[in-house]
DNA sequence: AAAAGTCTGTTGCAATTGCAACGAAATTAT
DNA sequence: ATAATTTCGTTGCAATTGCAACAGACTTTT
């Protein structure tokens, strides 16, 4: 989701003055900030692309994640009001525009509509990241491979015994579920002999009872 | 973080009618919003207790957390714009606030501060929230203990070679690392012997070269 | 100080998953 | 249609972690 979503062009400028935004320009590789600093605006990327690393306990940078063009970043730890903890990089010419929180928050004395829109996007930006999150963590929780499948696959089914699709090759949800992929293939062999699902690559059909329920 | 922080008793009696907030009472036992419904309101306990529950593959009842008096639940996917994927439960006799979504958004014409404020604390909510996801997403994605007792501690690690403490017990680290105890206890042990750390208890201490820094 | 209770380390064995290699099936390119 | 490429299932073995049980260390209670 894009934070200025619902913004025209012509709005967006507006909104620029109205939240005294700050345009930065980078170098391929300059750092835009460090891990550790106090930071009050939240980042979007106008132009170019930005890498998020984080050092580990051995000193080696890992990247976490890109962040391209349209993409907002850093607005968890901005909103959050906590330190940075990752650093952000330019791998390209990048151009950012700043948005500081507090102007976003300080509704402008004019009230404007998109003002209100921006703040709406942002929180949505964050609120999606954590459905994310949420759905990853939830994932994870179990333990066993047999449970993460039937976590992931109960979230696609439509109707029992009815066919349905996930949009994951094996490989893919081998990566998902955390697992190797021939373990994974392993499992799910295991499942269809126990008469538990079915599938064909990418489509799958579950028998689960629901005893549980029908008491 | 309460959600009214920083609002005192009367700005908060004036915040209620500015954002229409609506009181509703519940019997113990009762449900307030099943999975699935579409909701658009933030709700805050004000009095007794919730449960939030998800029903997993085989349609049993699973307790994902509860949710007590001066807490906020349900803003995550209100925020985001999608419908609820859990069930919340009233288990004592339970007042609820609901303060909706658009209303908070819609500033009043008035611009008082503690809606801004309200606004604020909201984000903020959501935001730590992700923070505390993104931390143990991140911790899970290490595959091996050894990785996930490095990213532990290296949070937690002052300065190299000296000591310092984390605030777990034994059990209730092996609880965050998502691994056995004693499975931890054997691994402290060999990361021991290789001179990796050294430990008593809940102190530690990290003997980590950092050669990739040093050139 | 002794006793009871809790926390932690250790051990052996079981269960689960990772890994690598290969062949079959399916898809894409020629 | 054939060949080349990718995806998937299978297998055997290795590595990791879970589990249960017990013993020692440490804490708290009496």
């Amino acid at each position: 989701m894009n934070i200025f979503h619902n913004i025209s062009e012509s709005e967006k400028h507006l909104l620029y003055k109205c939240v005294k935004a700050v345009l930065k320009n980078y170098q391929n590789g300059e750092i835009i900030f460090s891990a550790d600093e106090n930071i009050d605006s939240v980042g979007y990327v106008i132009e170019g692309n930005i890498e998020l690393t984080k050092n580990d306990y051995n000193g080696n940078e890992i990247l976490l994640t890109r962040i391209s063009k349209g993409e907002t970043f850093a607005e968890t730890f901005v909103c959050a009001g906590a330190k940075s903890i990752v650093q952000a990089k330019a791998i390209d010419n990048t151009k950012v525009l700043f948005l500081n929180l507090n102007n976003i928050l300080n509704i402008c004395p004019q009230n404007c509509i998109f003002h209100k829109k921006l703040l709406e996007n942002l929180i949505k930006i964050i609120a999606q990241k954590n459905l994310f999150l949420q759905d990853r963590l939830e994932m994870f929780s179990h333990k066993i491979l047999k449970e993460r499948i039937l976590y992931l696959l109960t979230k696609y089914k439509s109707a029992d015994s009815s066919v349905f699709e996930i949009p994951y090759t094996r490989e893919q949800m081998a990566k998902y579920l955390g697992v190797n992929r021939s373990a994974l293939s392993k499992e799910l062999a295991k499942l269809k002999a126990e008469k538990l699902l079915d599938f064909h690559k990418n489509s799958f059909k579950l028998f689960v009872n629901k005893t549980s329920q029908e008491f």
